[in-house]
DNA sequence: CTTTGTATTAACAATTTTGTTAAACATTGT
DNA sequence: ACAATGTTTAACAAAATTGTTAATACAAAG
């Protein structure tokens, strides 16, 4: 009658079914993605993946919600600093936000492809994360123009500048495959460019934001 | 006796597949599209499409060769052109590049998908534009350390500025969707935003590669 | 030690999807 | 007209994939 009676071991099969199905839906999608596949990697049979999620709809859904929120909470976070000024505050966040998309390399495209399939589905979600955001570029908005008008800094739109940082972190990784074999040496040593491109970023977003004189 | 008998037919019907076929591929990726669905909205029956095109495999290449090299070749042109100065011929080819993206938005993230999944298959295809590639960039590195000599411009690496240039116009409309719902006014109109997202691209990269004193 | 709910397996069912085939149909050169 | 070749249809076959079920094992509680 317990249901936590072999918890151990019922975490264990159900975790192994996850880190399985996150593995398989990260790198093949929804529809590329096998049940079999996923419960072979797992060790169990196919039946048991079913008598935990019932379809690969829902098991689809536990592996979203957990990649969606990681998501959401990287790109605002990152921008939240405390009482640094604006501009070192940009200049920190977006070092964090490469950092994080470097420890995600395949949750944007994922993401990214997910959110193209099915968008009626996210209307919820994005809900949830709407306030959050609307605050988030108010005060950065104000901030920004707060030091334009000290002249520190360039006065820009806060969302351009947002997506320029989304753009210039996130495309690193998600067309590194496809560039990897075009660059010859330059991206050989993936530590050494990733370095590189960080620093890139950093500076790129920085003119761009710099007082002009 | 003639093969080409009714050539206006015969051409419409497999144009008429091919045509679903593209938009079929190009907004669900190879594993979401389903040959019937194709087929039913080319107006012929499946077995038609098996007719003319074998498999759906060999359907797929047709429409990912033409893709490809459209791709390619619009990533080089854009930076080949005649007697600017490096500077212009920069500024230029970014709105170039972008306005081939802005008129084929499902392209990037298609090839990109399609490399990720299967990369073994696309040697050939690098082996054929590998050497244009290394040619346009010589010819851009060596113009670029001239101009930074002269103090036109900040001596940068080309391909560090390539990668930067992509990013900023591709993933403009590879994340669109993902973006839209959550920049509530700002990306309303989107004719607006894109002409205004071209003109920041652009500043944010002549700004990269301004002189500085 | 029986009951009860959960975990597991193996076999099977249902559906979807791709691909084939044989026969009917059409067109054109001779 | 008719032979030859390409086109089209309808029905079928094969395979893959998801999902179910019935039987059984197991562990814990009463």
């Amino acid at each position: 009658m317990d249901k936590n009676t072999d918890n151990i071991e019922k975490q264990n099969k159900e975790q192994l079914i996850l880190t399985a199905a996150e593995h398989e839906f990260l790198t093949k999608g929804y529809d590329g993605a096998r049940t079999t596949s996923i419960a072979k990697t797992a060790g169990v049979t196919h039946a048991m993946l079913h008598y935990y999620f019932r379809t690969k709809e829902q098991l689809f859904e536990r592996i979203v919600d957990s990649k969606f929120s990681l998501m959401a909470q990287s790109m605002l976070t990152a921008f939240g600093n405390p009482n640094q000024s604006i501009v070192e505050r940009i200049r920190g966040g977006i070092g964090l936000h490469f950092d994080f998309v470097a420890q995600n390399p395949q949750m944007p495209l994922f993401v990214i492809n997910e959110i193209i399939s099915r968008p009626e589905r996210y209307d919820i979600l994005y809900n949830r994360v709407q306030s959050v955001i609307d605050s988030i570029y108010a005060n950065l908005q104000r901030d920004i123009d707060l030091a334009a008008e000290r002249g520190e800094m360039e006065r820009i739109d806060a969302r351009m500048l947002f997506i320029s940082i989304m753009s210039l972190n996130i495309f690193t990784f998600v067309a590194y495959p496809f560039m990897e074999p075009l660059m010859g040496d330059f991206m050989a040593n993936r530590k050494v460019f990733l370095e590189a491109r960080r620093a890139e970023n950093i500076e790129t977003i920085m003119r761009r934001i710099k007082a002009q004189q």
